[in-house]
DNA sequence: AAGACAGCCAACCGCTCCCAG
DNA sequence: GCTGGGAGCGGTTGGCTGTCT
């Protein structure tokens, strides 16, 4: 299955690319933007396939690429946003400006898996990332609901724990995109509370949600008791893993916070 | 000095998703 | 609704470089 890869076609070059193949793509992208990968080797008068080149200039020759070591502080959040999204590293690379997929990756496999590695720290299982189409199912019916499990940590104190009576519910009071609300209610008080739930969508695209979200609940200094993690995109990933608990985000509140604010996400908090 | 080994990273490969026809 | 082509993503590889013996 599968079909053929692209750069078998007679006479395409492979490997890496030279200064002057760099400049050929810089100049015509500069000139033409890249509206079409595979016409743009031809029209750059390139001997590569558009996938060589989209890929060239998205890891190496765009104008706004950082480069160099990667900051403690980049390191920090690549592993906490692999906490949360496990090797979604696109998406991980989406918030870290100047920073691309693939270098992620390659940092993340050279360095800091190993540094995990001996702290035993606690990531999302690859095996359980979920696919594609599972992610774009859950967009559509937009209700992550926790209906059966338990996504909270049953010692937790104030988080409420998600019981068998949690039902979905219509997103009605607001239309913000990535959050619908469960009702649920707390074995400890018999008490049917709600509670919104954000799916990856409102991570990947909609920091403002967040910053509404943390706006309201920021004052009570409680928001993140109002969170659910957003790692567990299907059902069938929350059956198998727990992943991210509300006293996990709760412990990197702060993470999340610098993190918005890094991210022109949200405002400077005043201490 | 040179061979072996390990680490790093740019690039490739194969798969899935998206969308126009 | 179906199909095919292009784009995007994540996993993997291969070659270069640095370090060790």
């Amino acid at each position: 299955m599968g079909r053929a890869p692209c750069c078998e076609k007679m006479g395409l070059r492979k490997g890496p690319w030279s200064p002057e193949e760099d400049k050929l793509l810089i100049a015509h992208i500069e000139k033409n933007g890249h509206g079409n990968w595979r016409a743009l080797p031809k029209l750059a008068g390139l001997l590569r396939c558009g996938k060589s080149c989209r890929l060239r200039w998205i890891n190496y020759l765009q104008p706004d690429i950082k480069r160099g070591n990667f900051t403690k502080e980049e390191e920090d959040s690549i592993i906490k946003l692999h906490e949360m999204l496990g090797n979604r590293w696109s998406a991980i690379a989406a918030r870290l400006p100047g920073r691309t997929d693939n270098e992620i990756k390659n940092v993340w496999h050279t360095h800091l898996k190993k540094r995990l590695g001996n702290n035993s720290h606690k990531g999302v299982d690859p095996k359980l990332q979920p696919r594609k189409s599972a992610l774009k199912s859950e967009r559509l019916n937009h209700s992550m609901a926790p209906e059966s499990h338990n996504n909270g940590p049953a010692d937790s104190p104030t988080s409420p724990v998600a019981t068998s009576e949690v039902t979905t519910m219509s997103d009605t009071s607001t239309a913000m995109a990535g959050v619908s609300y469960v009702e649920i209610k707390t074995e400890e008080t018999d008490e049917l509370i709600q509670m919104p739930v954000i799916d990856e969508s409102f991570w990947s695209e909609d920091l403002d949600s967040f910053q509404s979200i943390m706006d309201e609940n920021l004052e009570s200094d409680s928001w993140l008791y109002n969170i659910q993690a957003p790692t567990d995109s299907s059902r069938d990933c929350l059956e198998e893993s727990p992943g991210q608990s509300v006293q996990d985000l709760e412990e990197n509140k702060d993470f999340w916070y610098d993190l918005l604010i890094r991210t022109g996400g949200v405002p400077e908090r005043s201490e």
